[in-house]
DNA sequence: ATGGTGGGATGCCCA
């Protein structure tokens, strides 16, 4: 079972590209982050063509999860993090082939010290209790999304600039990251490789792609249970180069059987 | 350099 994890920044824009993508690629499990769609303008009909079911929330402008499957059933359907009152449109978790699924598009947090990063942070307090929780219940479980925190050096492209005190590198990020891994989730990516300088996202300024100025920042977490299946695992930078491109990559893990 | 690029409920906010 192929699972990914995609920030298409908008699929009113993007719809072309995830079809594309989706053929290419053919995933049986994606979540995306930043649909930026209401409930119903969501294309569930379109993707239902290409044999993919979904579910989804999302709001105007901002935020939007969904998740995909393709033939298969898509259960127990969670939105939001339970006991957590959020405007905000980030989290949706199903069950698909006995695999617990959750897509997560982490708070950004703008800079260290605002209001913002503090949402950010107790927000990531609200996903560790819950999925505490959730592991409990479903130990075949896979924790995706658009984290916004690198896990660590080899993760970003200057290590100097993206430090202890920036946004997206930060102690309190960092540490906010360890412990939810802490309950018993692995990098999918790094339990294959512990190369530096591979990215899933790049401003969509200076020509960041084109130099490899990234970040990887989208991450799929496997479970203990899980994690002698999880055979490989990467980030499928080829979306990046269409035109008009998301400023994210889908990051992808294979589980076995 | 507080810039720069892109999406959208656009003349501003968010990433």
């Amino acid at each position: 079972m192929k699972i990914a994890s995609w920030n298409v920044n908008s699929l009113n824009v993007r719809l072309p590209h995830l079809e594309q993508w989706l053929g290419a690629f053919a995933p049986d499990v994606v979540g995306i982050q930043e649909t930026k769609l209401e409930d119903h303008k969501f294309p569930d009909t379109a993707l239902a063509g290409l044999g993919y079911r979904s579910v989804f929330a999302g709001q105007k402008t901002y935020n939007g999860v969904a998740i995909l499957a393709r033939g298969r059933a898509i259960d127990d359907i969670q939105l939001g993090i339970p006991g957590f009152e959020d405007e905000q449109k980030r989290v949706i978790a199903a069950t698909i082939d006995g695999v617990r699924i959750v897509n997560l598009y982490v708070v950004n947090g703008q800079d260290v010290g605002t209001d913002k990063y503090a949402y950010k942070l107790r927000w990531l307090e609200a996903v560790h209790d819950w999925i505490a929780s959730e592991l409990q219940a479903h130990p075949k479980l896979v924790v995706l999304g658009d984290f916004n925190i690198a896990p660590d050096a080899r993760d970003v492209h200057d290590p100097e600039v993206w430090n202890d005190d920036h946004i997206l590198t930060s102690t309190a990020e960092r540490d906010a990251l360890r412990r939810l891994q802490s309950l018993g989730l692995h990098d999918a990516f790094r339990l294959h490789s512990d190369e530096a300088g591979v990215f899933s996202w790049w401003d969509y300024r200076q020509a960041a792609f084109r130099r490899n100025l990234g970040l990887r920042i989208d991450l799929t977490l496997v479970s203990d249970a899980l994690r002698d299946a999880a055979v490989g695992s990467g980030i499928d930078q080829e979306p990046r180069t269409w035109e008009r491109p998301s400023d994210h990559a889908p990051a992808w893990v294979r589980l076995a059987g």
